[in-house]
DNA sequence: GTTCGACGGTTTACATGTAAGGTGGCCGTC
DNA sequence: GACGGCCACCTTACATGTAAACCGTCGAAC
């Protein structure tokens, strides 16, 4: 034995670090829609060599953070309200689907983390704590995916999170703080009685509030 | 098979050359599940330098065809029984979400088109032409999903198929070629008298029956 | 016979060189 | 002053160099 195994050490990809980076830039706004992601140019400002650079960014481009011409270079991804709309009409039937699943697999532990979530959230709405409502209503959501046990949705919602992330840097959608904790207690309640069906329809029907919201954006102002 | 056909002339990049190949490769068999896909090897064989090759595998990891661990390369992706289910239960609600929004903005066309791939399914069922018979099936579902408008399903089903093709190396998926016609009809049934939720209803009954006899391989025989 | 450690070969991951293509600016022309 | 072609710069895409990590093997010690 040559001593203790250090598990840190597992995780040094300069390529990886970069690709955060990049990720962390596009979502603070450090790097707008439309601005152009030149690899030379990025590696100068995080002193790095092109190679991870480049790497990090054709990652960015297929995860459709960014996009491409050939030989054209990258830019900036921007999502639109119309994409917003196409992309909530699949997280509809995701969420759907993943709260189906969870009811079919689903223990008093996940009931007891769905309420203390829940509670969380109305706590905060009372109190006007956005930062604090915002995190438990992902968590909320979060819990429900992870209960699913099908690790296909898991990533396909996490990819529709992170466009739909993207997209408010120009856009907001909520339905209202009181309408998403009231759809959230009919989720939670159709799980709780065990009715996957139920939990389906009232997972969909959020999600469908949301999506309405973009579509009379979408004809309305802007 | 995204977008292959660029009008643009000069897209010859040898990247994208390899990528194609390598898919090729792997549906063929030539590279079975497991495989390593060794960057300097590949390139040697290939007659090309290790950069496009590098570029190559990346995209191919990242659309889940090959799995990387870290500092030990890339490996042919394999899709099991149980990863298979997953994916159905994903493909149940997209077909799902791509027939109702078909319907929202179908034509005359669309119904014809339909019409037509499920009479050629049908004569080519009747001669027993396997391949003929797939690629109306195949049409099918595709017309539908083009149908829908909304370029994420779309790429998304496509994905899905990506991954059903690699399963269909190890495993076969039918539920007979009498019921898969009857369920096309049923949908197709739905799309024409206009009823959304009733066309919802028909793709996601397709889709689930063909996922019924996934889950009884998984539990009967191995 | 089994276990352990050193060694060679192979590969990854990062760095850097370079030809060809694209862009934008500049200048001359009308 | 507007327009069009030329040129210089920058970038992409491919090629190649290289340190360090990993794998399998082999041999020695117990």
């Amino acid at each position: 034995m040559v001593g203790v195994n250090e598990k840190t050490a597992a995780r040094t990809r300069v390529a990886d670090a970069v690709y955060e980076r990049l990720r962390e830039m596009i979502f603070t706004g450090e790097l707008s829609p439309g601005a152009r992601l030149s690899v030379p140019a990025l590696a100068e400002s995080l002193d790095v060599s092109r190679s991870p650079v480049r790497d990090a960014v054709l990652r960015l481009v297929q995860e459709r953070l960014a996009s491409e011409e050939p030989r054209r270079g990258a830019i900036v991804a921007s999502v639109g309200l119309a994409e917003l709309v196409s992309i909530y009409e699949i997280r509809e039937v995701l969420e759907g689907l993943a709260a189906r699943l969870a009811v079919e697999n689903a223990g008093r532990k996940l009931v007891r983390a769905l309420k203390e979530a829940l509670d969380e959230h109305e706590a905060a709405t009372r109190t006007a704590d956005l930062a604090a409502s915002t995190e438990a209503d992902l968590r909320f959501h979060r819990l429900i995916r992870e209960a699913a046990g099908n690790p296909e949705v898991i990533r396909l919602l996490d990819d529709v999170q992170t466009q739909v992330r993207l997209a408010m840097r120009t856009t907001t959608v909520t339905a209202g703080p009181r309408q998403a904790i009231d759809d959230h207690r009919a989720i939670l309640t159709a799980i709780e009685s065990g009715d996957a069906v139920a939990a389906e329809q009232a997972a969909r029907a959020h999600i469908f509030r949301l999506r309405s919201v973009l579509l009379r954006q979408l004809e309305g102002g802007e």
